[in-house]
DNA sequence: CGACTCCTTGACAGCGTTCAACAGTAGTGG
DNA sequence: CCACTACTGTTGAACGCTGTCAAGGAGTCG
């Protein structure tokens, strides 16, 4: 099973051989990776699943230029890693130090998808969120504000997060913006316009990673809601 | 069978069952649908699959307030209407006048995903795709300016309309604009640059929807391309 | 002919970016 | 212990890309 830590040179390989209620049984390992280090680079195979049990990870685009767009946070408990068939769209890394179960792609699902239809339906399951998500973020993209993203960012992450009382963020201002298509300026402008506004309370001094939501209804209101059918 | 017809107050039927390749043998039925008329709505149950035949489609979330992000345009040959398991992430409507085979979800699929290994590879076939450009879209929608959206643009409709020598769009400028996340006015203003910069060539007149592209290779090199790994 | 849709263009405004300076915190090494 | 550096985040000022508002041309339909 070295093969697992040659596939993935940034890993440190913990303990191995879960059983892990995806489908079947599968045989998982844990690995751990640094801050900023890389799990998968685009145009990888897509030969291994990745589920987060501690930390953060954020999947992203780089383009020649430099400019980086984020497509989606993976916080504990999210299953990651097989959003594209056979390559993968995007570069994963970790945000944070984290701690990630990985098994084979096959010993889920068999050879491709063959074998093994329970978990299939898992896959489908796992897919279609995945593309839910960003189905959502193509609209909070292309039709919203600085102010309504940052609204939609923080209930999102509310939401993830179970709403604790204090939310600690993984993820600094520029993940912030390249996810929301800002800049850090604008991203952080906007967290002071929340704050001016009493929404929000922005905690811990430098990084300013703590928040605490002061009136999440207004916030909610801040975020575009689709259209109603007459 | 009238629960087809019961289905879609929109279509009209013409012939049906056909046997088409996805997966094993399929019972599809042919429908029109006249222009700007929904083919199916946000949250309505995803239980049939749709093939164009003739025309296109735009699959889009509208906003309470009126704005609108087109995720998707679908072109003769295209299935679509299974992106999203259960129901409906984005309403459907004919563009123009447009003849859809359609097929019942679970006479491909069997109940769900049981039953038909082989097509469940096609659906993981088509969901990828899917995703594959959904996520494509999020980079041009998050970190593009209107001349590189609408370059990528116009590469896209030209290598799915298999680079005809006149390209006959089917969508209006708003369709545009809403696809990449602008106002028609920048549209039509981008157009304008390229043709000054003697890129494409737009004919006919009003609606302008003739355009041949002059120079592809001076287009593609205004798209940004994904950074390459050093 | 009028009414309508689609598209283009101009003038102007504004949201978000760019450029710049600076504060707070942590880590390093003399 | 104290520079020194590096990193993160905030804020101000000016710019500019894109949006907003408005007018008008071209084509279609009844």
């Amino acid at each position: 099973m070295l093969e697992f830590v040659d596939g993935h040179p940034n890993a440190s390989l913990e303990r191995r051989d879960f059983d892990v209620s995806f489908g079947e049984k599968a045989f998982w390992s844990e690995f751990k990776y640094q801050r900023d280090t890389e799990i998968f680079g685009e145009a990888e195979p897509a030969d291994h699943v990745y589920q987060i049990k501690l930390g953060a990870v954020r999947a992203f685009d780089l383009l020649a230029d430099g400019r980086r767009q984020i497509g989606a946070f993976y916080l504990p408990g999210d299953i990651f890693g097989i959003e594209t068939g056979d390559a993968h769209r995007f570069t994963s890394e970790a945000i944070v130090n984290t701690t990630v179960w990985i098994a084979k792609r096959r010993s889920i699902f068999g050879e491709g998808v063959e074998e093994n239809i329970s978990s299939t339906k898992d896959l489908l399951k796992v897919i279609t969120r995945n593309l839910h998500h960003v189905e959502n973020h193509l609209v909070l993209l292309g039709r919203q504000t600085a102010l309504e993203k940052l609204a939609a960012f923080l209930m999102e992450m509310d939401r993830r997060l179970q709403s604790p009382s204090v939310m600690i963020l993984p993820m600094t201002r520029r993940d912030i913006a390249d996810y929301l298509g800002l800049t850090i300026e604008t991203v952080s402008r906007t967290f002071s316009d929340l704050q001016r506004k009493g929404l929000v309370s922005l905690r811990g001094g430098q990084p300013r990673r703590e928040i605490v939501l002061l009136h999440r209804s207004k916030l909610a209101h801040l975020v575009p809601v689709q259209h109603e059918k007459v």
